[in-house]
DNA sequence: CGTATGCTCAAACGATCGTTTGAATCCTTC
DNA sequence: GAAGGATTCAAACGATCGTTTGAGCATACG
């Protein structure tokens, strides 16, 4: 059970990274500081010097990724949300664009699963540490779809954005879109995964 | 962090309740078998003398859940699959329904959040076991969601039905049903789940 | 009654965990 | 080039992990 060490950037980066590969294939707590250590080559009590605790590596790695990934989705938000000719469609590209182009930037959609296992947890600090800081993207979202879905009842509403939700993490995160990544290029088989996403998320909204 | 303390039933049943429990709540690695065992009541050494190891527990946890689920699962598919009248929604019904009524009988949805857990992990020993076993119902299932929609393509049909499953794992096993748990009656509340989900799935499976 | 057999128990095994320590080394700044 | 803060290092800390052991207890059968 050898591993590639890393040996490129800062101790914190170099880190950050193999944390996120190692959390993504066995989890918080299967993956040991001496694995973690080991894959970004650098020495165990790095990342108590650095960070402080494993549970705070933890959060830096959320950090890392989601600080910028939310910014572009209110970002893409902020143009559509709002106007009067905006679709379903609209939203829903803001919400996933941003994760399915981060999905590609790191090699396997590591980030999302290691997000998708965040989701699976239920411990309370790291829930809590999610929704303290990244609450208000999921609300500004909300409040965007209850515009465009004033039919539903506010109960229905958020059912159908947690089954979405639940669907996009799901596919995002999951084996899904490693199989499917062989026979189209880059940036067509992109463009095609958003528009899967958008198409299915979209019809489960809308439905009835 | 002291648990309530099980004491009926036999070792073995005892064992593997607290197991669904603790398993849900704090993971496979998370749970250790001294928290286990003392949740059931039980000595230490009883895991290993009733199942050989904590791995061959994990496998009897989803054993004595998915043995029944799935039997439920297809003969509910047997009393509609291949029938000319068949609609989509009778097939998500037959996959839905005994997982909420599972998720009735033990409180809080421990096991879908068990087997919630089960996806969100990479570990290939797990994911294997659950191939092996179970793969079959959802190869079933699969059959006939493409007898339904043959205007959909092969990748497009593994396509919505990878999300289909995870918007329904996601709110089976999530905070969202626990949380609507409390208006409604137990009986009543369950039928306009099914419904929820079921519109839904049908509707992102027949999407455009 | 004696003796198997199935089960439970306290105790200990070696391994590994996250964290801490204090010295060694690097790097900047005067 | 000396001083001093930042960083890295090997080593050890106590705690907890899954597992094993062997004695003790129970119930059933000859």
């Amino acid at each position: 059970m050898t591993l590639p060490v890393n040996r490129t950037g800062s101790t914190k980066e170099r880190i950050l990274g193999a944390a996120e590969t190692l959390f993504a294939q066995r989890g918080f707590d299967g993956a040991s500081l001496r694995q973690l250590t080991s894959a970004a080559g650098v020495n165990l009590a790095a990342v108590n010097y650095h960070f402080g605790s494993k549970e705070k590596l933890v959060e830096q790695v959320f950090r890392r990724r989601l600080d910028t990934l939310n910014a572009q989705r209110l970002a893409a938000l902020a143009k559509v949300a709002g106007q009067p000719d905006t679709r379903l469609e609209d939203v829903l590209d803001a919400f996933i664009r941003p994760a399915l182009e981060l999905s590609h930037e790191d090699e396997g959609s590591l980030f999302m699963r290691v997000l998708a296992r965040a989701f699976a947890e239920h411990d309370d600090g790291l829930r809590k540490f999610l929704s303290e800081n990244y609450g208000h993207v999921m609300r500004q979202f909300t409040a965007e779809f209850a515009r465009l879905l004033p039919r539903l009842s506010k109960e229905e509403l958020y059912w159908r954005i947690d089954l979405a939700t639940g669907a996009l993490t799901h596919a995002m995160s999951g084996f899904g879109i490693i199989q499917r990544k062989s026979d189209v290029s880059e940036r067509a088989h992109r463009e095609q995964t958003v528009q899967h996403l958008i198409r299915f998320a979209a019809a489960g909204l809308n439905a009835s």
